[in-house]
DNA sequence: ACCTGAACACCGTTCAAGT
DNA sequence: ACCTGAACACCGTTCAAGT
C-alpha cells in the first residue's frame, strides 16, 4: 500500500491544500513552508512533491480553489449600487478570512485571469447593470478589482477599530459607485 | 582601521540601502538575500548587521527612503482634476521602477503612516482642492491610497501591451476623479 | 503508486574572535 | 568601531531506495 509510515490514510490533495491555507491564515506566507505543512499533515516532507509540483504550484493551488469556492452574491434584483455593495463586502469578509491568501493573488493576478470564475461573471453583471457598455467590460472590471482588492488588503494589514475601518469601507464604495456613476454617464 | 578585507572603503547605510533596493529591482523580494546583498557589496554576510538591524529592518529603510524621494508634482495651480492625474502618473512611474517595493509597501502600510510625509501631503493638498472637508481628509486619502496603490501594482504585474496599460490608468484616474466629484457632492 | 532518509544548496542570524 | 568565520536552525528540492 505504501501509505504513511506515522499515519493510517493516505494524503489527498483536499488535505493539503485546506491544510496549507491554513497555515498561511495563521503566519502568513513565511507561515507555511513545505517542512511546516508536512509536520502539520504528519507525514514526511517529501511525500507532498508527490502530490504538488513545488512550492508555488501548491500556493497557486490554494489561490485558485479559494478564489472558485468565494461565496458571492447572487443575483436578486436589486439594484446595481446595492449589489455592488454586497459584492465588496464578500470581497472584504474573504479577505479579513484570508489576507495571505489575498496578497499572494494581488501579486499574481494570472492565478485568476480565467475570466469565466465567478469573480469575474458577478462583476460583469453588476458593470453591466451600471451601464458600462459592452467592449468596457474588461478594462473597468480589471480597474475595480484592483481598487477592491487593492483596499481590502490595505484595510486587512491597517488595523482601524472596527468603527472606522467600516466608515472607511462606506467611503471606498461610495467613491466607487459614483465613479461608475459618471464613467457611465 | 577594520575596513573590510575585500574592499577599500568602510560601508554606508546609503551604499547598503541602494544596493539592496537594486536587487529587489531586479529579482522581486526573494531577489533580495542578506547574502546576496553582501555579495554585491563584496563584503562578508556579517559586515551588514553592523548597519541594519535586520533584514526585516532593511527593507523598511529601502521603502521609506524610496517613499520620501518619490518625486511628486508640486501644487502648479493647476485644476485638482489636472492635479491628481499627474500624481497617478507619478505613483506609476515609481511602481514600474520598484515593482517589488511597493509589493511590499503595499502590505506594510505602516512604514508609511506618517502623515507629514509629502506623499500624504501632497495628497491632502489635492484633496482639499477637489472640496473634500478636513474630516474626511484621512480617511478619503486613505482609501485613495490604496486604490492607486492596488492599481499600479496589478499593472506592474499584469504584462498588457503598452496602449491598453494607458487606457486602463486613464479609466482608473477617471473613476477616481468622478468618484471624487460624487463624493464632494 | 506512494512514501521515505540522506544530501545539496541555499537562507537569516548569533556569537566569539579578530583589527 | 568595524569586520570576520564558524556555527545553528531553518528553508526548497533532488535522488536513490524502500513497500
Amino acid at each position: 500500500m505504501a501509505v504513511s509510515a506515522r499515519r493510517g490514510a493516505p494524503l489527498t490533495l483536499e488535505e493539503i491544500s485546506t491544510t496549507a491555507l491554513r497555515l498561511m491564515d495563521e503566519g502568513g506566507v513565511e507561515g507555511l513552508s513545505m517542512r511546516k505543512l508536512a509536520a502539520a499533515l504528519d507525514v514526511n516532507p517529501m511525500s507532498l512533491y508527490h502530490h504538488v509540483d513545488n512550492k508555488e504550484a501548491l500556493i497557486r493551488l490554494i489561490c485558485s480553489t479559494a478564489a472558485q469556492r468565494m461565496e458571492l452574491p447572487p443575483d436578486d434584483g436589486s439594484p446595481w449600487r446595492d449589489q455592488l455593495r454586497a459584492l465588496g463586502l464578500a470581497y472584504h469578509r474573504n479577505a479579513v478570512e484570508h489576507p495571505a491568501m489575498w496578497s499572494y493573488l494581488h501579486d499574481h493576478p494570472e492565478i485568476i485571469a480565467d475570466r469565466k470564475l465567478v469573480l469575474w461573471q458577478t462583476l460583469y453583471r453588476i458593470l453591466r447593470l451600471a451601464g458600462i457598455p459592452e467592449p468596457e467590460l474588461r478594462r473597468t472590471s480589471d480597474v475595480l478589482h484592483a481598487f477592491v482588492t487593492g483596499f481590502v488588503i490595505a484595510e486587512t494589514k491597517g488595523h482601524l477599530p472596527v468603527d472606522e475601518a467600516e466608515r472607511d469601507f462606506d467611503t471606498a464604495i461610495r467613491l466607487i459607485i459614483e465613479g461608475l456613476a459618471g464613467l457611465a454617464r
